[in-house]
DNA sequence: GCTATTGACGGTAACGCTAATGTGACCCGG
DNA sequence: CCGGGTCACATTAGCGTTACCGTCAATAGC
């Protein structure tokens, strides 16, 4: 058995110079593939360092060059399956490209987000890949003040002047409401989170827009949105209390006499709760009432019945905006870029299979 | 608006020591409170690095200490929740700690966990906690080999000498069985992923265990393995085909005769697809057949009937090998310890209120 | 046959930081 | 009044690598 923890020294240049006869310089030349070292020597010295067990010191290496060949990806958490889709594709192009992702999470929290950017700087990244926690820019000045390259995900800054990547919250939210429109409500509610986020702004504005289309005013009452729970100043958007949290906005609305004819969400999760909600009103989905949902998470298709939700390109915003930043990181220039990608509607059976089956909203 | 990707040369020690017409060493030794440095003076300093915005160079700091407070955590994938939880707690008690985290996924290939050591070994990583995707130690004897420290999570590696945290498989399988077997279940299905990880191989004991508790003869069909699908050798449990192939799996056993008195899965994600196979097949939960799940996902408890699952200690467990880990790494001793912590059943809809309410299985 | 040119290698200086060792001023006791 | 101790700082030596220049021999060109 290997024992663990050893002390003894690591082997370095100067160890495999001496074993070869040759200089360190040379040495070093021959293992990165310079030119300047005959090819036979170059072979002699790359087997006397494999036999004697050189890694090199990537420390040493670091400072020399100034890069760590490591992304810092500072998400909000990581409960919600899309910022998971964010990391894992993130991880996956920074490890194509040679480099290594440093995860920091800000749990909701300036403060976190704040600390996270700081840690991010001390660990000497080449470049910051964020979903911000607001619309504050304050943190991520720092990043830009090092001169090092920001790329934003998913959610926006708005007089942040940096890359920026995401899907269409405008465009999709307008899609689910006028689909809902289209088959005949005319009483529909949105249920958001209360996050001072471009996302939900965005999403609420897509809602607008569409009750615009079909001329419908917009009221106050047509939005319900469930607080944020916090512990010791840190958001806890915790999937289960979403869910729960959905269950009660939407029992509340139905205790206060409102009978609305769809509901559109802006997070799958919410869609559990009220699927209880309706039942316990002896609601039936879609004929009674329409839902649709958001982020067509895995469950969502095995619910009874099936969840009709919009998909969103995780993967392919995730991949964009690694490759902006490695582009970036790699002294690459241009003006910051933003790339929003459309979202996809998946219908299901939360909704009529033909438009127009709701009118006026009850069942005769 | 600040100019992004500026060129400016870094401020360093040398900067500041010239500011306040102090050695660079005086510097150093104020701003990391070290003593030898006149309170007046360490303030002045301190003023003024704030000032004139110098932030320590990690590379060159990293190279004199040897080491760069940096973890790496090795995980199979974040689409599993668990996962996502392990990753969240380590990287905020790593945080905590002031190190910072070094994400690397597997993806369940032992290609990519190879490279993904061999990364974090380059990466000057300070210890490794991982999640192994098979039994196979190899890729982690890379780990060991060079001193550095690992501590093993979720997963065991039979041969391998390290420390290992995890949830107790064993104990909490049994414990599923045994419910069902108490409710009065004789035919019992485990739906279980086909991995080659001792977490499925313990549950599968734990299952076993179960059945000998209640005298009942263990048979290869009490068990339906889910065979994990495969994308260029890299495994893809991803959670849509977990309840899809569920769902094949069960409508494979009604369809060939077999009527079981329970399901225990591996997974709650199964059981979406498993409740969908029961509805076709005009089974009713609890009363025609008992269903207990496994991670208790979000949304087990909205399912109707509400799904009884195995709550896991997974935040426990990573802040159990964390901090293991950061003793290892800050120098600290001991033998390679295992901590097993045992997980808790959740009742719900999906079992009968009592036990022995099913008997033989057939309604009448 | 003598000078340019090329190729293979060595010497040395960074990179920015911390740690070990020096140095001078000051204080204190005998 | 002087020796020894203490404090506040400076000087210097690395840490292991890579980059920039030399050097020296072999070769090519006229």
């Amino acid at each position: 058995m290997v024992e663990v923890g050893s002390n003894q020294r690591r082997t370095t240049l100067k160890d495999v110079a001496r074993a070869v006869g040759l200089s360190v310089n040379t040495v070093s030349r021959a293992l990165n593939d310079m030119p300047g070292v005959g090819e036979d020597t170059r072979q002699r010295i790359k087997a006397e360092a494999e036999r004697i067990g050189y890694v090199p010191n990537i420390h040493a290496r670091s400072l020399v060059l100034g890069s760590r060949r490591t992304i810092a990806m500072i998400v909000t958490n990581l409960f919600n399956p899309f910022f998971a889709e964010l990391v894992s594709e993130a991880e996956s192009r920074a490890t194509d490209a040679g480099y290594t992702l440093l995860l920091l999470l800000s749990d909701e929290s300036e403060d976190r987000e704040e600390r996270a950017v700081a840690a991010a700087l001390r660990s000497g990244v080449d470049g910051v890949l964020a979903v911000p926690v607001s619309n504050d820019s304050r943190a991520f000045d720092a990043v830009i003040r090092a001169g090092l390259p920001l790329v934003l995900v998913s959610r926006e800054i708005t007089d942040l002047h940096a890359d920026y990547y995401a899907n269409d919250n405008v465009a999709g939210m307008r899609m689910t409401t006028n689909t809902v429109l289209d088959r005949g409500a005319t009483d529909v509610v949105l249920i958001e989170e209360d996050l001072q986020i471009s996302t939900v702004r965005n999403r609420i504005a897509g809602f607008r827009l569409a009750l615009e289309d079909h001329g419908i005013p917009f009221d106050r009452r047509n939005i319900a949105l469930i607080p944020t729970r916090r512990s010791a100043s840190v958001a806890l958007p915790w999937l289960p209390w979403q869910a729960e949290d959905a269950h009660r906005v939407a029992t509340d609305l139905f205790e206060r006499g409102r009978r609305p004819h769809a509901f559109v969400l802006g997070n799958d999760h919410f869609a559990l709760g009220l699927y209880v909600a309706l039942r316990e009103q002896g609601l039936r989905v879609p004929t009674d009432v329409m839902v649709i949902g958001w982020g067509d998470q895995p469950f969502s298709r095995y619910l009874d019945p099936p969840l009709s939700t919009v998909a969103l390109p995780a993967r392919q915003v995730a991949a964009n905006a690694m490759k902006r930043l490695l582009h970036k990181v790699s002294g690459g220039q241009g003006h910051p870029e933003t790339v929003i990608i459309e979202p996809e509607l998946i219908v299901r059976g939360s909704l009529p299979r033909s438009p127009a089956l709701i009118r006026g909203g009850t069942t005769p």
